[in-house]
DNA sequence: GTCTATAACGCGATAGAC
DNA sequence: GTCTATCGCGTTATAGAC
């Protein structure tokens, strides 16, 4: 039993879960989150609905990776976006990187963002890329603060909330009464500069006292 | 058979046919909306489940008539609110009244507005209520620019989804994160009143020109 | 060990006959 | 209003193939 015989097989498996995760999301597209079921996954894999627990110990399972894949993905897109942008536009690139990221991933943002799915809640490792998320929000904040472009208080729990529920707001709309729409079609996305203005008109440094 | 014979037979229907929508709302808060099981409604009422079919031709007539109900009563309550207003105030009681309607009907609430019910979707009649708030909203903005208090482009397409969107993401913060509390109590709920200073400072009368 | 299959249980939505 | 019946579902048990 050599040991590129177990990475061979191991390899095979890595590929078979992400396989069943795939079809997961395109069934979900077409049939809705909630609506997911393993006979069709299994019937698309050209299996048996039992095989699939070799990989999956249940249906919440299968949810719950897709929710870790999908935190850590929307997590490194805007990261990337970020660190690709020139300076002071690291909090609007990631912004439309997290914007575009979601149109193209409905299904995933659905299960990240509004949690519709019965009986499923995330599991604390699924959930970690999220906070991340947050993490990395606060410290690009803190940066626009130290450089006198923010007011103090746009990185407290108040001025955090206020920016994702600025960036969920158009997101949901978008979502819920223009699917169909790309990140640059959509009527709801042409408003995220918009709400990323009011947000640094809100928490503008000191003219005046905040609040 | 007199016709009082009638009308007590047409009432006591539609007292089963009430019954059966508080008791699906019911079952939805615990269950989750998209896993409403007819099985469990029929049981809840001493019924066997084939006999809901006399009310409802199908699962996804309950959803409609749901959809109905909550997107007739969500404008009522608006629309009480502003009438019990002060002098331009009205706006601000609006928004109050639809965040509390939401909070207290979250199962409604995700109908209305996430629309994550597999192969559910509004009838025109059961859609109707929530053109009105649209409209209502639009007329109320309206006042505020005839009275100065508003630029004339807050009524404009843009201007009335930015509102909504506004509304609409701390809403679905609040929901996500945070479902158990109530419209007084919730971390993202306090933003409603901040969200709407933002919109009046982002369509301010006319200290400069808009955008 | 690893993967897959078949059989079976209990539950659900729904159609039709009574 | 009911009972019966069909079908699909998630899941478990079990047994055979690689």
């Amino acid at each position: 039993m050599s040991t590129t015989g177990l990475d061979r097989r191991s390899r095979r498996r890595q590929q078979t879960i992400d396989e069943i995760l795939d079809v997961s999301v395109a069934l979900m597209e077409t049939e809705g989150v909630a609506a997911l079921s393993l006979s069709a996954v299994a019937r698309q894999l050209g299996m048996r609905p039992p095989s699939l627990y070799q990989y999956f110990p249940s249906k919440l399972a299968i949810y719950d990776a897709l929710f870790q894949r999908g935190s850590a993905q929307i997590r490194d897109a805007q990261r990337e976006a970020r660190a690709r942008a020139p300076q002071d536009q690291e909090l609007e690139r990631g912004m439309v990187a997290f914007s575009r990221w979601c149109m193209d991933n409905q299904v995933l943002t659905q299960l990240l963002f509004w949690r519709t799915v019965p009986g499923f809640t995330p599991s604390p490792e699924a959930f970690a890329p999220a906070e991340d998320m947050v993490n990395d929000l606060r410290s690009y904040l803190q940066q626009a603060v130290d450089k006198g472009r923010l007011h103090q208080d746009a990185t407290s729990d108040e001025g955090i909330a206020l920016f994702t529920s600025l960036t969920a707001g158009v997101l949901s709309q978008q979502m819920a009464n223009e699917p169909q729409a790309t990140y640059e079609t959509g009527r709801y996305m042409k408003l995220m500069p918009t709400v990323l203005d009011m947000f640094y008109l809100h928490y503008r440094p000191t003219r005046g006292k905040e609040k």
